[in-house]
DNA sequence: AAGTCGTGGAT
DNA sequence: TATCCAAGACT
């Protein structure tokens, strides 16, 4: 859950209700996909969802204890196995996210080292009677001290160990351009309930989307949205019969459904011009 | 191995 | 307002 997501939004906003919902591995692989993308609505990455509730489907009873068999379980890739042995088993492994890679490129003067250098560096780094506190550590100061953009160098505890004469010149992250884009989806209401379709794109795969729809003059409603790689602008205009496959959803229980924030912002506005 | 996958907060 | 970016994984 915490993958290429922040901590605070994690934990105020899923964490809690989804381990509520989902006491045990074993619940989570009981439970329907549609209700683990329902709880993971509006986080986003949903194949992160997916891959979770396989991993648990394939470990029911226990996640396995070494790095190489987490390795291979879906969604577990060499950081998240190296923090479960680390954080969870308290194996003596060196975890490498963002912030430790940006540290670590600053500390040693690397401009572009290959994750198997960085590893081998890290794993050279690591506390040899305290390695999970040496992780956390590490992870902090990257999160907060050794930061991208403003680095707090006066405040940092291994200022007088960094190679780093400039840090800006280290662990910089490739810029990414955006494209404008504008979807059009179809809005079909009747009796409270709202017509939806399964995307099976790998955008939002297995996620609630309103309808496809021919662009109109007069939409019913128009936002902006955006994600990674697109500034999006869709545009909602009335269907007048309802899509094949329709999947009806109550509108009073929007919650109940896997809905991205694309969607589910595109609701909330059609429900405030009284659309809905 | 570069592209893709979401979202909202910080700056 | 525009850009950056977060406890990355997968193809």
């Amino acid at each position: 859950m915490l993958q290429q997501t922040q901590v605070e939004r994690v934990r105020s906003h899923y964490y809690p209700a989804f381990l509520a919902k989902f006491p045990t591995l074993s619940a989570l692989a009981k439970a329907s996909l549609d209700e683990v993308l329902a709880a993971w609505s509006g986080l986003g990455y949903y194949q992160r969802a997916k891959n979770l509730h396989k991993t648990a489907q394939l470990h029911p009873q226990g996640l396995p204890k070494s790095f190489e068999e987490l390795r291979k379980l879906p969604g577990i890739g060499e950081y998240t196995a190296a923090a479960i042995c680390s954080f969870a088993y308290h194996q003596p492994v060196a975890v490498v996210d963002t912030n430790i890679k940006r540290a670590l490129c600053r500390l040693f003067a690397l401009p572009n080292p290959t994750p198997a250098t960085l590893r081998r560096l890290a794993t050279q780094f690591l506390h040899p009677t305290r390695p999970k506190e040496h992780n956390l550590a590490l992870m902090d100061l990257g999160a907060l001290i050794c930061t991208p953009k403003t680095p707090k160098c006066d405040e940092c505890p291994l200022q007088s160990f960094c190679q780093a004469e400039d840090p800006l010149l280290f662990g910089q992250s490739k810029s990414q351009k955006r494209e404008n884009k504008t979807l059009h989806f179809g809005i079909y209401a009747q009796e409270g309930r709202l017509a939806m379709v399964r995307s099976t794109q790998k955008l939002y795969e297995g996620m609630l989307l309103f309808p496809p729809a021919a662009p109109q003059s007069q939409p019913l409603a128009t936002y902006r949205h955006t994600y990674t790689r697109y500034n999006l602008t869709i545009s909602l205009h009335p269907l007048h019969t309802p899509p094949k496959n329709a999947i009806w959803i109550d509108i009073k229980r929007v919650q109940e459904h896997p809905l991205a924030s694309l969607v589910t912002k595109g609701i909330e506005l059609l429900r405030q011009k009284l659309v809905l």
